[in-house]
DNA sequence: TTTAGCACTTAACACGTTCGAGTGCTAAAA
DNA sequence: TTTTAGCACTCGAACGTGTTAAGTGCTAAA
């Protein structure tokens, strides 16, 4: 598609934007590329890559800028082969994890910070997906004072716990016979399974202990829902503001309830197959992200499940060492959490 | 100190100020004012307000500002008697608690979040003075694996938990046993005697059960510190965006630091007495915060103790309206703590 | 004590100029 | 056929200039 000139141009010209944010001209870009030719030789060839949409003027006589189709074809064709990560960088992930990390979501919502003081950008990690998560079984605590709390236990070594009040018809007793009855109908089932079961076929059964069972359903419902529900992790949720170019106050509100709420960034973050993949600009289809690219990866904790992590910062960004980082972290933090998963089931 | 006139001129040029943003001049001025003088007549007014060190000119002939001295004087002796705060206000205020509020946390992180719908500033709480609760007790819950939850309650009705993995070289019994030395020894006493109590006796005794006790007590002295540590609910956060005048990336960036760490707010939230404080601008003695103003006011829970609500807003705010939300949001706070109270011990 | 009037100041804006960096195009050189 | 030097052209940024509108201080008269 593109001479091999035209490649070391292209990528001359992104190399220099992430580094400088100023437009690159001819005669500059003639004096750093290797390869020996005059500037306007340079001016024929960039406007042969601007006739191929790769490159846009801000104006009829600035220098160039990588276009969003610009940035996709260096990070799909011009890449450094050696993208090797950075040694210092390599080293930092390896030794990030402190050994005092004995919960998932500790690990996992710490992954998200690691990630964004390496990266200085805002970074988003997600559990392994729990779809094949069975309960292990609910536990119900009496803390005085018509207090209770439920804590839901999974297999996977996860805990949910909610306290309520409960409604003064009940007591204690009649609860505790719920909750037999719920363990020993629903443990090892799927938490879907789980949710289903406690909408269907439970509240029949569940009558003959107390009258009116939907304030006691409610809390299974509500806690289970949580647990089950995907939560991700925000890391560097400040950064935006160092790197987002656009500084109206309107935007970056509108922007921060976007990372506020996991709806609106799941859609984003689903993967498609587990490469890294890279979303460049306009490519992400949210007006407020035009200039900004979202990386994306799985990272995989062999039979306990994938999950996801990601990193959005601005389109004029070093990829090579993002993607980098992204690599090499994908695989520490599969090492960690299999190392929880199995200190989890050893013992 | 400063005659009827030359109040009257100082308010509104306050109001007219909050209202527009823009300097005032004499000419407009005069029309607005009801005492019927000449332009010329209020420059001469203005002069020596600005002599005064109430007003400030930005340039050499444009209109003038009020400086922090001059909000001062605003505050302390030119705000509206009928001080009534607006009536919708009132009604959103009564109306915004819901009634599926059973936690303290729940009131008073829900509180912040009103105050801050309502200012569309940002805010404050501080759930009622812990000092004189009292431990109810500890409870453990074994939840298979090793894993293990602890879970403290306050006479209050305060509920902290926190989930650990047991040192394989300690089994349940042993851990069931210190358990109950702990909830024999301590039940009843204040949070600080808990505390102290755990440092000093208790590891004593506690040998007898366990060799090594220090992992043991640390989890105690984790989870009863985080319930004792005074915690503060942020509300409207990203408000911030939309009223600071200042939009460098790196200030924006230390502000949000500053919010997110307790040590440095307490210091400024620190209440004198029960009145409301305004702290305006320089006032506040902090380099980051000198566009802003900071209402606080404490809110009484009769025998339950006392806590802090404040808003954080721009110098020029309209501090009738503000103050005029503050204080009757801390009725209403407090009267929803009473009833939690209420409820939670009548059962 | 108040006011009208006047000279003065300043920011904001529009306008023109210059400068530098960049471009496209063309004709000659390789 | 490809590369290059040269040249005319374009645009933004920086700067100076003039004008206007809103404001000021000051003074002398009401």
């Amino acid at each position: 598609m593109l001479t091999q000139r035209q490649d070391a141009i292209l990528q001359a010209i992104v190399r220099q934007y992430t580094v400088t944010g100023q437009p690159v001209g001819s005669k500059i870009l003639a004096q750093h590329l290797p390869i020996k030719v005059s500037s306007a030789t340079i001016r024929n060839e960039m406007a042969e890559l601007e006739e191929q949409g790769l490159l846009v003027k801000e104006h009829s006589s600035s220098g160039r800028v990588p276009s969003t189709k610009g940035y996709r074809y260096y990070v799909d064709n011009l890449l450094d082969e050696k993208m090797m990560i950075d040694s210092s960088d390599m080293s930092i992930i390896q030794n990030s994890f402190g050994t005092n990390l004995n919960k998932i979501d500790e690990i996992v919502s710490r992954s998200a910070d690691i990630l964004s003081d390496l990266t200085s950008y805002t970074t988003f990690t997600l559990k392994p997906e729990q779809k094949q998560v069975r309960l292990s079984g609910f536990r119900l605590v009496p803390l005085g004072n018509h207090q209770v709390m439920a804590i839901l236990v999974t297999d996977s070594g996860d805990v949910e716990n909610q306290t309520f009040v409960i409604p003064k018809n009940i007591n204690t007793d009649e609860l505790e016979s719920v909750i037999r009855l719920i363990n020993d109908q629903l443990a090892g089932l799927t938490l879907e399974e789980v949710l289903q079961r406690l909408q269907r076929d439970i509240p029949m059964q569940i009558v003959r202990y107390i009258h009116s069972p939907d304030g006691v359903l409610n809390i299974f419902d509500s806690i289970l829902s949580h647990a089950a529900s995907e939560r991700f992790f925000v890391g560097g949720k400040m950064n935006l503001l160092g790197f987002s170019h656009n500084h109206d106050p309107n935007d970056l509100q509108e922007l921060y309830g976007l990372l506020d709420k996991n709806e609106n960034l799941s859609h984003f973050l689903d993967p498609q197959d587990d490469n890294i993949h890279v979303q460049i600009g306009s490519e992400i289809s949210n007006k407020l992200l035009d200039d900004f690219s979202l990386i994306t990866a799985t990272y995989d904790v062999d039979q306990y499940g994938k999950g996801i992590i990601a990193v959005l910062g601005p389109t004029r960004m070093p990829y090579s060492r993002t993607i980098g980082i992204v690599s090499a972290f994908r695989q520490e933090l599969a090492r960690q959490l299999l190392g929880y998963y199995h200190r989890y089931y050893d013992q």
